[in-house]
DNA sequence: GTGAAAGCGCTAACAT
DNA sequence: ATGTTAGCGCTTTCAC
């Protein structure tokens, strides 16, 4: 290709030199709108000339002109999770059939999240399971979160996991379980809150003994904590506890290991619960019986709602009030425009497989 | 905030206009530039104006004065599969480290990802495991390719994988086994034929027998290929191989799925063995033997590498020849500047679990 | 300290 | 069938 090389990228008015045209002829070769309206010949020189030079057209100036389709942002603090990389599908899957576009953010803090913000032409915000705590986005984006606290009148989605928790107690209660554990995420979030607070309730409710421990959401973390759990015995060298409620899928497996290691079965010496239902569920034996939580309806329903909230209504509003310098006043109060609803919730629903059963005699085993 | 609702987005004429300063002023205010050379109180005239109108500084416009950061397109078929998704973080680190912005684009086929090439400014794609046989994209963009066949003289970065699978059937051989079978992927790309020739020849050295199968590569599609395998029993009511060699680790799950559904245990009634070395394997019971993949490694290489043809020297060539009318002639070939050696591999290492030992006596146990 | 003016590369009327 | 022209919204000298 001829290379130019004075450090610039070649523009349509050096491919229309090249090729001996003008510019506006190489913009319609361009889009396509060439069919019956420039020559064969001609269009064949602005191509030729076009590779020679290494051309693409700029993007940027394509979209300043014509105004390029809204893109939404979403963010979610860890891509590798299968959790949220099936709520990043749903959301995406959802934006592309309204014609949104998506670019995605892999960020922890909402600070980085703005600066990608800025950064690109975001019209709106999906921001997942970001920490407590953060400021909305001082900027004046549309956003919703999913599975986190809504920061202001952000809208937000989130799981109902209470009653597919206390359900999951109950189911323990009723096969006889009477004293548990529950192995908690060291993240403190919204919803690890709400986690602890319902499996603390559903325990009071039932008279049933409960003790702690927490944990990072990976398989060592897990064992680990799941090891000090197990060993800290008070009856003949076993836990004083029959069954193992986790925060989370990959938590439950490491309550396998360690209950394997101590040559405990699973779940004749221990029933153990998760939540999520990621593939690890089914691929452990037993198989393990948790709380699906469906992360692309999450995403999907997130990235509908925020749509909403762009599209104000079914038509265009012919309205038009041509004075700009018209004032309005009152600017405090819903700088998002709080829609009816203001957080929804989606249900959680409790998946029974082969890990909870009935607890041991006091009999040791083994 | 004020809506002017005639349809348009507010500029920073408008917010001039409101704020009652020339339109460069808020230019200064809104880049922070505004510091020792914009008045205390026209600032805050500014930003207040700005609020009101619900301004937001067009990013394509700026871009296009100011030619923003380069950005790589990464092209993965499938974000939720945690292969790709370390993929994309590591070759996402990669391309931040350099200054880099990244934009994902989850897609199978090629057209898709040439469509989302042209919508955004790109100046260069990484595309990971595309199925074979596209043609490698049209348009002049840097690329390179991940796991699979470097489609012209674009640059690739692969594993290499025929020498931990060949230790991985020597291993089995060594451990006593003389017939093995091999679950295949059903994908048809470069790494799985490559993987099924690597075992093949593998057993043909060694004089062991082999059967085949393919599935597809989730855990329901293996579990029934699995079973089906098993079936094919002729000694007996077992099956005619003492080891399962997998394409991929969730297809080896499918196989302990199955076996343990015939009563057959794993390793001592079979041994299984995966690839990938996921969360996944780690998981079961028994731990699996495996070859491990290190996705993160494959993305940052790869994404360096192309990064390293972005940026053709080390520092920024001064000369420049500013007759653009110039011809040079030669374009047929190495269109895009082949650089040495194109074709990168990056070893595969076999990881020895307990999912391997040594065939069960031909006395049928259980 | 602030404003006027010249583009960035492209598109879309409107001429020719 | 092709060329001319006027911007899209912003940044950035250079005057005042």
């Amino acid at each position: 290709m001829l290379c130019v090389s004075n450090g610039k990228a070649p523009t349509s008015h050096d491919v229309a030199r090249l090729a001996g045209v003008s510019q506006s002829t190489v913009s319609l070769v361009f889009r396509g709108a060439a069919s019956g309206r420039v020559g064969e010949r001609t269009q064949r020189a602005v191509l030729d000339a076009a590779r020679r030079l290494g051309f693409r057209p700029n993007a940027d100036a394509r979209r300043l002109r014509v105004g390029g389709p809204r893109m939404v942002l979403i963010a979610v603090p860890d891509i590798v999770n299968p959790f949220f990389a099936r709520v990043f599908t749903g959301a995406r899957a959802a934006a592309r059939e309204a014609g949104y576009q998506v670019v995605l953010s892999v960020q922890r803090d909402l600070d980085s999240v703005a600066a990608d913000v800025a950064g690109q032409q975001i019209d709106a915000v999906l921001a997942c399971s970001l920490q407590d705590g953060g400021r909305p986005l001082e900027e004046p984006v549309p956003a919703v979160v999913l599975d986190a606290e809504p920061p202001q009148g952000q809208g937000s989605v989130r799981f109902d996991i209470a009653p597919a928790l206390t359900e999951l107690v109950d189911l323990l209660y009723r096969l006889g379980h009477r004293s548990i554990a529950h192995l908690r995420s060291e993240v403190r979030t919204a919803t690890f809150r709400e986690r602890t607070e319902a499996v603390d309730a559903a325990c009071a409710q039932r008279g049933m003994r409960r003790v702690h421990a927490a944990s990072a959401l990976d398989l060592d973390g897990a064992r680990e904590a799941a090891g000090a759990l197990l060993s800290s015995a008070d009856s003949g060298g076993r836990p004083s506890f029959t069954a193992v409620v986790c925060d989370d899928d990959v938590l439950s497996v490491g309550v396998y290991k360690a209950a394997q290691a101590r040559g405990l079965s699973v779940p004749h010496d221990l029933s153990v619960t998760g939540i999520d239902n990621v593939d690890l569920a089914t691929a452990v034996t037993p198989e393990l019986t948790t709380v699906d939580l469906p992360g692309e309806e999450l995403g999907a329903t997130g990235m509908r709602r925020l749509i909403a909230r762009l599209e104000p209504r079914g038509g265009a509003p012919a309205e038009a009030a041509p004075d700009p310098g018209r004032q309005d006043g009152e600017s405090a109060d819903g700088a998002g425009g709080a829609d009816s609803g203001v957080g929804v919730r989606l249900p959680a629903r409790l998946v029974i497989r082969g890990s909870t059963a009935p607890p041991a005699d006091p009999a040791p085993r083994r």
